[in-house]
DNA sequence: AATAGTAATAGGAACGATTACTATTTATTG
DNA sequence: CAATAAATAGTAATCGTTCCTATTACTATT
């Protein structure tokens, strides 16, 4: 993949900020460096950073986010702040526990919990 | 609220299946029973029935789904066959290690398991 | 440094899922 | 059975995302 200077203005927003954008909120942050950077070059660019695996794409409910931490993780979402926490979980019980009864091998587990952080 | 044939029509269709259909599935099915039923009346409806908590809505990644199934549970989503299975799993552990370690009170939680079912 | 080759871009059109709008129909209630 | 208001069908609008194409700009070679 050649060089290109939007792809890495893209990458560095990302990775600058622990909030997991929308590709909207993105775009705005990187037209305030590149004011020429187009919408479709951002997605584009989100969807090969996420293919090469230098990002993550999480799924809010409807909502599409963008994660730079690469580490096995999950997520804590504030209904009253509306904040997107990242937490490590030790999760191989639930693997085990879901083979066991299921008979089902888990590869991916993707767990967003929901409910009020510390702060209230 | 008042009665509607075509919301009756909408929660059998989606009591009727385990498949957890999307609008665009329900609406054909529903073609089959009221020809004339419109796109529109499907997602009011569908969120309709949401509301007053006859069903549920899911996000699998991009994809929108309804589940007729409001007890708690999680879904396992099988790579291969591409089956979407219905879980309960006992979540209590999870929610008190979140909250001893992020002080955080755990309301809900969605997961979703991917990987291989037992078929194959 | 100039050139050629080709990957990446900007800008806009197209797309698919969902919601909003509006004239008409239909359930409900006195 | 008539009046009222909620629900509908059909269509337009919206939103997020992807696609398309002419142009630009990296990179390797001279």
């Amino acid at each position: 993949m050649r060089y290109s200077q939007q792809r890495e203005i893209i990458k560095e927003i990302l990775y600058s900020t622990n909030s997991h954008p929308s590709a909207d909120w993105v775009y705005n942050k990187a037209k305030k460096v590149m004011p020429s950077i187009s919408l479709g070059t951002v997605y584009r660019n989100l969807r090969k950073l996420e293919e090469i695996g230098s990002i993550k794409t999480i799924y809010d409910g409807p909502i599409v986010r963008y994660d730079w931490n690469k580490k096995p993780h999950h997520h804590l979402k504030c209904r009253v702040c509306e904040e997107f926490i990242d937490v490590e979980l030790p999760d191989i019980n639930i693997k085990n526990s879901v083979k066991q009864n299921f008979k089902f091998v888990v590869e991916d587990i993707d767990m967003i919990f929901t409910g009020v952080c510390n702060k209230h």
